[in-house]
DNA sequence: AGCAAGATCGGT
DNA sequence: CCGATCTTGCTG
């Protein structure tokens, strides 16, 4: 079942788990594509300065300030899209990137094997007709760690443990 | 108007 | 560790 907007309209820090083990779903004129979400960051509001948010509003986030499941795209080192979900309440800027789903090790990776690009900036995940998160009954295991390459953010930013990843199921025999 | 740096990745 | 590649937001 697709998740809806008053699941994404919630403080990132509590959103940012809950995304955990759900499923990113693609659909493109000819298929459609399943991805257990792995791993992913929370990025806080102008306080934080590891966010975008960080500059108040500009052009290129301005979808920050939205209410939470617009998808927030945009191109980093001039090769990669990053995926992004905005949360919160409109006028409170967060946002989780998607940093990893089950085979995709790597936000630039996830990003070209769904092929989101520009165009889904401003996307409604709770409507959207070619890109949405379905819910799932288990939750998985999950560790914390300091979010990766913001070490221009300074402390306590770049200490905060703001990335969640995904426990790999154990290995028994 | 010009510039430094970036929420990355793949190859040395 | 380094280069690719180009948008962004800041400075003047």
């Amino acid at each position: 079942m697709r998740l809806n907007s008053s699941f994404y309209k919630r403080d990132v820090l509590f959103v940012a788990p809950d995304l955990m083990g759900k499923t990113l779903v693609r659909k493109t004129n000819d298929e459609l594509l399943f991805y257990t979400i792995y791993e992913v960051e929370a990025y806080g509001g102008v306080e934080d300065e590891a966010s975008h948010a960080r500059f108040g509003k500009t052009s290129r986030n301005s979808i920050m300030f939205a209410q939470g499941g617009m998808v927030y795209v945009y191109l980093i080192y001039g090769m990669y899209w990053m995926l992004n979900i905005v949360t919160g309440a409109e006028g409170h800027p967060q946002a989780v990137l998607i940093r990893g789903v089950k085979g995709l090790d790597g936000p630039g990776k996830v990003t070209k094997a769904l092929g989101i690009d520009k165009s889904f900036y401003g996307e409604d995940l709770a409507n959207s007709k070619r890109i949405w998160v379905e819910n799932q009954e288990t939750k998985p295991e999950i560790i914390q760690k300091p979010r990766h390459g913001i070490e221009y953010a300074g402390e306590p930013w770049k200490s905060m443990p703001w990335r969640y990843i995904t426990v790999p199921p154990f290995q028994s025999f």
